[in-house]
RNA sequence: UCCGGAGUAGCUCAGUGGUAGAGCGAGUGGCUGUUAACCACCAGGUCGGGAGUUCAAAUCUCUCCUCCGGAGCCA
């Protein structure tokens, strides 16, 4: 007997197959009863009468509860009246284990409960959708980069040392020594692409900020691609060739997904290249002219980036920020010493930031000069100011912020919903 | 860390000083085309913890805990 699985039921029609899962659902009636059928890749609807499955098949209706395990042998059907469009007139029917009373029904939950049965709610057809869409933009990730050469060089995840000065890192004890959790693979990144030209890097980044919002997590992934020879124009052409890919993967591969979370697809649609561009200066007269009251020189607050992403249908990459607000490795613009080479990239729909990132400074001694100006050393940089010292070259990178995208393209309210087992500030467990 | 909001049945909630409620879920029975099925019956409570006011507190006051939303910071 074939290989089977409900996201292929339109291969089977006319078929006997055998399909091993999970009671979603039953509704019983007197000589006939409907399981809804879960397989991991779909839900299936499976009629269950006297006349069709003999007596012990039949009757399992009066032990059958929410998620048990059962093996269903039938065939399959096209059927309007079912969901999905398809069913499976049941010949047999087995029990392989008896669930307990189910704690997720299918009613209404709050999201605390929810979060405290995550192993449990993953099942559900809403989060069922949700990490299928991730694992695709994940697949969309990987493939983009490694279409072009990119090589993906893994970067360590302890960490001796702050990426960027600010942020506030979780501290382990590294045999005695304090190490910190990566919260960027950046300057490793830079290291790679002097050895491979261009790489990137895929993995969890963590930070201990205590942010609650709708926007953070405490540990979430990021790919930071990084390219020698690269400078800020030829990053945003990456960057929007990126984004534009995993938004078309997305609707290629994923649209009953994005159905099921009912995402306004034709916005999706419309996003095309080449995304706007705008300067960081030009930004801000933006704000001015919406009535916000903001200066040259202040970083963009998440309602600041609504206004600015809310006027265009594409993301907009926003370049040329004050170096004062921005990481010391950025380089400095040539033509402004006051602003560094770096872009961010907003989504539309008040989404915010989902890309970061820069030119980096090659001039060995302007970048000691940023460092010391962090009230850090030379010391503390050593190896990384090693690659300014062998064979400097222009370079440039960005990182993405997987878990945004992902509440981006679902369309969601809150990206806690993006991760499988997400970690927050009061979210450790499950 | 700061500012708001919430905590009542397994779940989602109603209940603003006078006998603790509903829907769903669980259980029992019925039903051959159900769509979060439906109908009938039934069980289920330390009203987040502690203290106070009152003849009387889920309800008013204080305090603690937990969670939610937002700000800052960021991806």
């Amino acid at each position: 007997m074939k290989e089977y699985f409900i996201q292929n039921a339109k291969d089977f029609i006319g078929e006997e197959v055998t399909l091993k899962g999970w009671a979603y659902n039953v509704r019983k009636s007197g000589k006939i009863w409907f399981l809804m059928l879960r397989d991991g890749t779909g839900i299936m609807q499976c009629v269950v009468t006297k006349f069709d499955a003999d007596e012990d098949s039949f009757n399992i209706k009066d032990s059958i509860t929410q998620e048990s395990s059962v093996i269903v042998t039938g065939e399959v059907k096209e059927e309007p009246r079912s969901p999905g469009g398809y069913e499976m007139l049941a010949k047999k029917v087995e029990l392989v284990s008896i669930a307990e009373e189910y704690p997720i029904s299918l009613k209404e939950h709050g999201i605390d409960y929810l979060m405290d049965k995550r192993h449990l709610w993953l099942r559900s057809k809403r989060q069922h959708a949700i990490m299928r869409i991730r694992h695709t933009i994940i697949k969309s990730i990987r493939d983009f980069f490694d279409d072009r050469d990119f090589t993906l060089i893994d970067t360590p995840i302890f960490q001796q040392a702050a990426t960027e000065g600010t942020a506030t890192l979780f501290e382990t004890d590294y045999f005695g020594e304090p190490a910190y959790l990566t919260q960027s693979g950046q300057l490793y990144g830079e290291a790679g692409a002097a050895a491979f030209g261009k790489i990137y890097c895929f993995g969890p980044t963590f930070r201990a900020e205590k942010s609650k919002t709708r926007r953070h997590l405490t540990e979430f992934w990021m790919v930071e691609p990084e390219m020698a020879y690269y400078d800020l124009d030829m990053n945003m052409d990456l960057a929007e060739a990126f984004v534009q890919y995993i938004v078309s993967q997305v609707l290629e591969h994923r649209r009953p997904e994005l159905e099921t979370l009912e995402r306004d697809i034709s916005i999706l649609e419309g996003i095309q290249t080449p995304f706007p561009r705008i300067s960081y200066t030009d930004a801000v007269k933006i704000l001015q002219k919406n009535g916000v009251d903001f200066k040259w020189g202040d970083d963009f607050g998440g309602a600041d980036e609504t206004i600015i992403s809310s006027q265009f249908k594409s993301p907009v990459m926003v370049h040329r920020y004050p170096a004062a607000i921005k990481a010391f490795y950025m380089k400095r613009d040539p033509e402004n010493e006051e602003q560094v080479l770096a872009l961010d990239m907003l989504a539309p729909e008040g989404y915010g930031e989902i890309i970061g990132g820069s030119q980096r400074e090659d001039d060995i001694d302007l970048l000691i000069q940023r460092i010391k100006a962090d009230g850090a050393t030379e010391e503390d940089y050593a190896w990384y100011l090693d690659l300014r010292r062998y064979g400097s070259f222009p370079h440039s990178g960005f990182g993405l912020g997987l878990e945004r995208v992902v509440t981006w393209l679902c369309g969601l309210k809150h990206i806690r919903e993006t991760a499988p087992f997400p970690r927050t500030m009061t979210r450790l467990n499950p």
